[in-house]
DNA sequence: GCTATTGGTAACAGGTCAGTTACTAATCTG
DNA sequence: CAGATTAGTAACTGACCTGTTACCAATAGC
């Protein structure tokens, strides 16, 4: 099943989120799901062949984490078709360009003393990190 | 049905490729898949109760045309659950500001007489409109 | 007005998917 | 070793989804 077969029940997505916040077993979120054991675990395996979660063995417990690289196909279409807004969409590319002109601007008023302007600059370093 | 189970068929996520070149009509759409025309009718209307698509009577045609806005849902729910690779993540404000930098920059450069380095700035004025 | 074209609906058949209960395999614990 | 816990599988049922053909309504063109 692809992706986007796998992201279309609501009860696997919502696996998806509990996973979205750390490694969890099988038996734990079949009992923060309204379903039963097997349905949880045969879910997982759909979530599996699909590439959005990843089984590590331990002992007689299994712990499901999430792959968000999984995702790639959906959100590769999703941005293939175009913004759902006409948002912004910058590249890797753009940011370099921009982070350059914006440590140089920086670097200059500073030098030649200019106005207190805060500094955005530092935001997207620490976002990109 | 959601935009989730929406997007979860490949005749449907075909149907939204060929409507993002432009608004089609039904047998527009029924010719070029290899499906009947009541199926690509039903899937239209699926699509159009997600509120991926939207259509336009003129006369007896139907012209239907992608409504990209409808794919937030799936947007919003994929960035919530974080980035699939760790990549750029950029907000309107951050660009602002930058934009705001950037455009400085090259207006102080031009006054002093620096290197010709191209104006990036207008490459995302353009793709934000 | 008659015919052709466009689009939607109805009814039906086939297949797939989600859920359950019952059972089995493997591992930890006393 | 015996019992308990964890996880997966098998078999089955019920619902839903997709596709088809046949039919009906509305509009354009002669």
């Amino acid at each position: 099943m692809d992706a986007f077969a796998a992201l279309a029940d609501p009860v696997r997505r919502a696996l998806l989120v509990a996973l979205a916040a750390g490694p969890a077993r099988v038996a734990d979120l079949a009992a923060s799901h309204p379903i039963s054991r097997p349905a949880v675990s045969r879910h997982l395996r759909v979530l599996a062949e699909a590439g959005l979660v990843a089984a590590t063995d331990a002992g007689r417990e299994r712990h499901y984490r999430l792959q968000r690289p999984g995702l790639a196909p959906v959100t590769d279409w999703l941005e293939a078709l175009g913004p759902p807004d006409g948002g912004p969409r910058v590249t890797a590319a753009h940011l370099d360009a921009l982070d350059l002109e914006v440590r140089r601007t920086t670097r200059d008023r500073r030098t030649t003393g200019a106005d207190g302007a805060d500094d955005r600059a530092d935001d997207r370093a620490g976002e990109t990190a």
